[in-house]
DNA sequence: TGGACGTATGAACGATTGTTCAATTGATGA
DNA sequence: TCATCAATTGAACAATCGTTCATACGTCCA
Protein backbone atom coordinates (compact mmCIF):
# COMPACT_ATOMS: atom_id res chain seq x y z
CA UNK A 1 0.00 0.00 0.00
CA UNK A 2 1.34 3.19 -0.83
CA UNK A 3 0.95 5.78 1.41
CA UNK A 4 1.90 8.70 -0.99
CA UNK A 5 -1.24 10.58 0.17
CA UNK A 6 -3.18 11.18 -2.69
CA UNK A 7 -6.94 11.81 -3.07
CA UNK A 8 -7.18 8.02 -3.74
CA UNK A 9 -10.50 7.03 -2.16
CA UNK A 10 -9.79 3.84 -0.84
CA UNK A 11 -12.81 1.42 -0.39
CA UNK A 12 -10.25 -1.22 1.69
CA UNK A 13 -12.19 -1.19 4.84
CA UNK A 14 -8.94 -1.92 6.83
CA UNK A 15 -7.31 1.06 5.77
CA UNK A 16 -10.09 3.04 7.59
CA UNK A 17 -11.59 1.07 10.33
CA UNK A 18 -10.34 -1.89 12.53
CA UNK A 19 -12.33 -5.04 13.39
CA UNK A 20 -11.09 -4.30 16.72
CA UNK A 21 -9.63 -1.07 17.46
CA UNK A 22 -9.21 -1.92 21.17
CA UNK A 23 -6.64 -4.33 20.82
CA UNK A 24 -5.14 -3.22 18.07
CA UNK A 25 -4.09 0.26 19.12
CA UNK A 26 -3.16 -1.54 22.57
CA UNK A 27 -0.32 -3.38 20.18
CA UNK A 28 0.66 -0.59 18.22
CA UNK A 29 1.17 1.46 21.66
CA UNK A 30 3.46 -1.79 22.48
CA UNK A 31 5.46 -1.91 19.36
CA UNK A 32 8.70 -1.03 19.67
CA UNK A 33 9.62 1.80 17.32
CA UNK A 34 10.90 0.82 13.61
CA UNK A 35 14.77 1.61 15.01
CA UNK A 36 14.78 -1.15 17.41
CA UNK A 37 13.01 -3.18 15.20
CA UNK A 38 15.43 -3.20 13.06
CA UNK A 39 18.55 -3.88 15.09
CA UNK A 40 16.70 -6.75 16.40
CA UNK A 41 15.85 -7.48 12.68
CA UNK A 42 19.73 -7.93 11.74
CA UNK A 43 20.37 -9.57 15.03
CA UNK A 44 18.93 -12.25 14.12
CA UNK A 45 19.67 -11.71 10.37
CA UNK A 46 22.60 -13.08 11.36
CA UNK A 47 21.72 -15.96 12.78
CA UNK A 48 19.22 -17.01 10.38
CA UNK A 49 22.28 -18.86 8.46
CA UNK A 50 23.52 -21.71 8.45
CA UNK A 51 27.25 -20.78 7.81
CA UNK A 52 27.05 -18.34 10.42
CA UNK A 53 25.43 -20.27 13.05
CA UNK A 54 28.05 -22.99 12.80
CA UNK A 55 31.25 -20.07 12.41
CA UNK A 56 29.44 -19.09 16.31
CA UNK A 57 28.77 -22.25 17.32
CA UNK A 58 32.69 -22.83 16.88
CA UNK A 59 33.66 -20.11 18.39
CA UNK A 60 31.59 -20.74 21.67
CA UNK A 61 34.19 -21.81 23.81
CA UNK A 62 37.30 -21.06 21.92
CA UNK A 63 38.88 -18.79 19.70
CA UNK A 64 40.31 -19.87 16.16
CA UNK A 65 41.85 -18.74 12.90
CA UNK A 66 39.87 -17.97 9.71
CA UNK A 67 41.99 -20.64 8.15
CA UNK A 68 40.59 -23.12 10.47
CA UNK A 69 37.46 -22.03 10.58
CA UNK A 70 37.11 -22.49 6.62
CA UNK A 71 38.51 -25.80 7.11
CA UNK A 72 35.87 -26.48 9.38
CA UNK A 73 33.45 -25.34 7.37
CA UNK A 74 34.73 -26.84 3.73
CA UNK A 75 34.38 -23.10 2.74
CA UNK A 76 37.12 -20.89 1.68
CA UNK A 77 38.72 -18.40 3.60
CA UNK A 78 37.56 -15.69 1.56
CA UNK A 79 33.79 -16.59 2.66
CA UNK A 80 34.33 -17.33 6.39
CA UNK A 81 36.33 -14.03 6.11
CA UNK A 82 33.08 -11.92 4.30
CA UNK A 83 31.28 -13.65 7.19
CA UNK A 84 32.80 -12.96 9.85
CA UNK A 85 33.33 -8.97 8.42
CA UNK A 86 29.09 -9.02 9.04
CA UNK A 87 29.30 -10.52 12.79
CA UNK A 88 32.23 -8.36 13.30
CA UNK A 89 30.10 -5.34 12.19
CA UNK A 90 27.03 -6.16 14.68
CA UNK A 91 30.17 -6.52 17.13
CA UNK A 92 29.06 -10.38 17.33
CA UNK A 93 32.27 -11.98 17.10
CA UNK A 94 35.80 -9.75 18.18
CA UNK A 95 39.31 -10.59 16.91
CA UNK A 96 42.82 -10.36 18.00
CA UNK A 97 45.48 -10.79 15.47
CA UNK A 98 48.59 -13.04 16.37
CA UNK A 99 51.40 -12.67 13.61
CA UNK A 100 49.84 -13.17 10.16
CA UNK A 101 46.94 -15.10 11.78
CA UNK A 102 43.19 -13.31 13.26
CA UNK A 103 41.83 -15.55 15.93
CA UNK A 104 38.03 -14.66 16.37
CA UNK A 105 36.08 -15.58 19.15
CA UNK A 106 32.76 -14.26 20.40
CA UNK A 107 31.87 -10.80 21.68
CA UNK A 108 29.02 -11.30 23.58
CA UNK A 109 27.77 -14.46 26.28
CA UNK A 110 24.37 -13.34 24.55
CA UNK A 111 24.88 -15.01 21.35
CA UNK A 112 24.74 -18.17 22.92
CA UNK A 113 21.50 -17.44 24.98
CA UNK A 114 19.96 -16.70 21.28
CA UNK A 115 22.16 -20.01 20.24
CA UNK A 116 20.26 -22.07 22.84
CA UNK A 117 17.05 -20.96 23.32
CA UNK A 118 16.16 -21.44 19.39
CA UNK A 119 17.52 -25.03 19.99
CA UNK A 120 14.73 -25.22 22.94
CA UNK A 121 12.09 -23.81 20.74
CA UNK A 122 12.83 -26.00 18.08
CA UNK A 123 12.66 -29.14 20.24
CA UNK A 124 9.36 -28.42 21.74
CA UNK A 125 8.04 -27.90 18.36
CA UNK A 126 8.70 -31.59 16.66
CA UNK B 1 51.92 -30.01 11.46
CA UNK B 2 54.63 -27.26 10.58
CA UNK B 3 55.74 -28.62 7.11
CA UNK B 4 59.49 -28.19 7.93
CA UNK B 5 60.73 -30.27 4.35
CA UNK B 6 63.15 -28.54 2.03
CA UNK B 7 61.99 -29.20 -0.89
CA UNK B 8 58.17 -29.78 0.15
CA UNK B 9 56.01 -27.69 -1.87
CA UNK B 10 53.40 -27.50 0.84
CA UNK B 11 50.07 -26.27 -1.16
CA UNK B 12 47.42 -24.09 0.35
CA UNK B 13 47.60 -25.42 4.47
CA UNK B 14 44.55 -24.97 5.08
CA UNK B 15 43.06 -27.72 2.82
CA UNK B 16 45.75 -30.08 4.88
CA UNK B 17 46.33 -29.10 7.77
CA UNK B 18 45.38 -27.17 10.85
CA UNK B 19 46.77 -24.06 12.74
CA UNK B 20 45.06 -25.82 15.82
CA UNK B 21 43.68 -29.58 14.96
CA UNK B 22 42.89 -29.95 18.14
CA UNK B 23 40.65 -27.12 18.86
CA UNK B 24 38.94 -27.25 15.42
CA UNK B 25 38.52 -30.90 16.18
CA UNK B 26 36.50 -30.72 19.16
CA UNK B 27 34.51 -27.16 17.44
CA UNK B 28 33.86 -30.07 14.75
CA UNK B 29 32.74 -32.67 17.44
CA UNK B 30 30.09 -30.24 19.06
CA UNK B 31 28.97 -29.24 15.69
CA UNK B 32 25.03 -30.10 15.62
CA UNK B 33 23.97 -31.82 12.13
CA UNK B 34 23.36 -29.75 9.17
CA UNK B 35 19.52 -30.57 9.17
CA UNK B 36 19.14 -29.29 12.84
CA UNK B 37 21.44 -25.89 11.83
CA UNK B 38 19.14 -25.67 8.74
CA UNK B 39 15.78 -25.83 11.22
CA UNK B 40 17.63 -23.35 13.21
CA UNK B 41 18.69 -20.79 10.46
CA UNK B 42 15.04 -21.20 9.23
CA UNK B 43 13.93 -20.29 12.62
CA UNK B 44 15.86 -17.24 13.17
CA UNK B 45 14.96 -16.26 9.39
CA UNK B 46 11.49 -15.58 10.68
CA UNK B 47 12.71 -13.35 13.04
CA UNK B 48 15.18 -11.59 10.81
CA UNK B 49 12.31 -9.12 9.28
CA UNK B 50 10.86 -6.30 10.84
CA UNK B 51 7.57 -6.53 9.25
CA UNK B 52 7.06 -10.14 10.76
CA UNK B 53 8.85 -8.82 14.41
CA UNK B 54 5.89 -6.64 14.20
CA UNK B 55 3.33 -9.43 13.00
CA UNK B 56 5.14 -11.57 15.96
CA UNK B 57 5.08 -8.54 18.80
CA UNK B 58 1.60 -7.59 18.04
CA UNK B 59 -0.07 -11.13 18.63
CA UNK B 60 1.79 -11.34 21.67
CA UNK B 61 -0.74 -11.27 24.19
CA UNK B 62 -3.75 -11.42 22.00
CA UNK B 63 -5.20 -12.76 18.87
CA UNK B 64 -5.89 -10.63 15.52
CA UNK B 65 -7.05 -10.82 12.17
CA UNK B 66 -5.19 -10.41 8.89
CA UNK B 67 -7.28 -7.15 8.23
CA UNK B 68 -6.59 -5.26 11.69
CA UNK B 69 -2.63 -6.51 11.00
CA UNK B 70 -2.40 -5.01 7.60
CA UNK B 71 -3.94 -1.88 9.53
CA UNK B 72 -1.47 -1.56 12.33
CA UNK B 73 1.53 -2.29 10.13
CA UNK B 74 0.29 -0.06 7.53
CA UNK B 75 0.90 -3.02 4.98
CA UNK B 76 -1.90 -4.66 2.49
CA UNK B 77 -3.65 -7.64 4.01
CA UNK B 78 -2.04 -9.63 0.91
CA UNK B 79 2.14 -8.93 2.15
CA UNK B 80 0.42 -9.85 5.72
CA UNK B 81 -1.02 -13.21 4.48
CA UNK B 82 2.20 -13.83 2.92
CA UNK B 83 4.11 -13.31 5.84
CA UNK B 84 1.55 -15.28 7.96
CA UNK B 85 1.85 -18.41 5.74
CA UNK B 86 5.45 -18.54 6.47
CA UNK B 87 5.26 -17.67 10.15
CA UNK B 88 2.07 -20.62 9.96
CA UNK B 89 4.65 -23.11 8.27
CA UNK B 90 6.99 -22.95 11.03
CA UNK B 91 4.19 -23.44 13.29
CA UNK B 92 5.13 -20.19 15.35
CA UNK B 93 1.54 -18.29 14.63
CA UNK B 94 -1.70 -20.23 14.37
CA UNK B 95 -5.19 -19.04 13.22
CA UNK B 96 -8.89 -20.06 13.90
CA UNK B 97 -11.46 -19.04 11.35
CA UNK B 98 -14.81 -16.58 12.49
CA UNK B 99 -16.63 -16.49 9.41
CA UNK B 100 -14.89 -14.23 7.08
CA UNK B 101 -12.14 -13.34 9.41
CA UNK B 102 -9.06 -15.22 10.54
CA UNK B 103 -7.67 -14.45 14.15
CA UNK B 104 -3.63 -15.42 14.11
CA UNK B 105 -2.17 -15.95 17.43
CA UNK B 106 1.31 -16.74 18.53
CA UNK B 107 1.81 -20.60 18.68
CA UNK B 108 4.45 -21.29 21.09
CA UNK B 109 5.77 -19.34 23.84
CA UNK B 110 9.36 -19.58 22.73
CA UNK B 111 8.88 -16.91 20.19
CA UNK B 112 8.21 -14.11 23.15
CA UNK B 113 11.62 -16.18 24.82
CA UNK B 114 13.38 -15.31 21.70
CA UNK B 115 12.18 -11.78 21.14
CA UNK B 116 12.97 -10.98 24.67
CA UNK B 117 16.54 -12.51 24.19
CA UNK B 118 17.46 -10.40 21.26
CA UNK B 119 16.13 -7.53 22.75
CA UNK B 120 18.27 -7.79 25.83
CA UNK B 121 21.24 -9.02 23.84
CA UNK B 122 20.56 -5.54 21.63
CA UNK B 123 20.73 -3.48 25.15
CA UNK B 124 23.65 -4.90 26.52
CA UNK B 125 25.67 -4.05 23.29
CA UNK B 126 25.14 -0.65 23.57
C1' DT C 1 64.70 -7.39 0.34
C1' DG C 2 61.48 -10.68 -2.11
C1' DG C 3 58.32 -14.21 -1.89
C1' DA C 4 55.02 -16.99 0.51
C1' DC C 5 51.19 -17.10 3.32
C1' DG C 6 46.94 -15.67 6.13
C1' DT C 7 43.55 -12.50 5.78
C1' DA C 8 40.64 -8.80 3.88
C1' DT C 9 38.01 -6.67 0.31
C1' DG C 10 35.62 -5.34 -4.08
C1' DA C 11 33.17 -6.91 -8.11
C1' DA C 12 30.02 -9.94 -10.01
C1' DC C 13 27.11 -13.70 -10.39
C1' DG C 14 23.14 -16.77 -9.25
C1' DA C 15 19.83 -17.61 -5.67
C1' DT C 16 16.62 -16.04 -2.46
C1' DT C 17 13.55 -12.58 -0.32
C1' DG C 18 9.55 -9.33 0.24
C1' DT C 19 6.54 -6.75 -1.94
C1' DT C 20 2.81 -5.57 -5.47
C1' DC C 21 -0.67 -6.83 -8.63
C1' DA C 22 -4.20 -9.74 -10.32
C1' DA C 23 -7.08 -13.44 -9.70
C1' DT C 24 -9.41 -16.78 -6.76
C1' DT C 25 -11.64 -18.85 -2.71
C1' DG C 26 -15.01 -19.07 0.76
C1' DA C 27 -18.34 -17.07 3.83
C1' DT C 28 -21.95 -13.62 4.69
C1' DG C 29 -26.23 -11.35 4.08
C1' DA C 30 -29.45 -8.68 1.13
C1' DT D 1 -28.62 -16.42 -6.00
C1' DC D 2 -25.74 -12.63 -6.28
C1' DA D 3 -22.73 -9.08 -4.58
C1' DT D 4 -19.43 -8.09 -1.20
C1' DC D 5 -15.61 -8.61 1.56
C1' DA D 6 -11.69 -10.97 4.22
C1' DA D 7 -8.27 -13.81 3.09
C1' DT D 8 -5.32 -16.63 0.14
C1' DT D 9 -2.46 -17.61 -3.70
C1' DG D 10 0.56 -17.30 -7.92
C1' DA D 11 3.31 -14.54 -10.91
C1' DA D 12 6.59 -11.06 -11.39
C1' DC D 13 9.64 -7.72 -10.04
C1' DA D 14 13.34 -5.16 -7.54
C1' DA D 15 16.32 -5.67 -3.71
C1' DT D 16 19.21 -8.28 -0.97
C1' DC D 17 22.19 -12.26 0.15
C1' DG D 18 26.13 -15.60 -0.08
C1' DT D 19 29.32 -17.32 -2.72
C1' DT D 20 33.39 -17.25 -6.05
C1' DC D 21 37.06 -14.98 -8.26
C1' DA D 22 40.59 -11.75 -8.48
C1' DT D 23 43.24 -8.68 -6.10
C1' DA D 24 45.37 -6.13 -2.29
C1' DC D 25 47.25 -5.82 2.32
C1' DG D 26 50.36 -7.01 6.15
C1' DT D 27 53.43 -10.25 8.42
C1' DC D 28 57.03 -13.54 8.54
C1' DC D 29 61.12 -15.91 6.94
C1' DA D 30 64.71 -17.31 3.60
Amino acid sequence: MTVAGTSVQSPDVCDEHYVDEEKAMQAARQLPDDATLQDLAETFKVLSSPTRLKILHALSGQELCVCDLAALLRSTESAVSHQLRLLRGMRLVRYRRKGKLAFYSLDDHHVHQLFQAGLEHMEEER
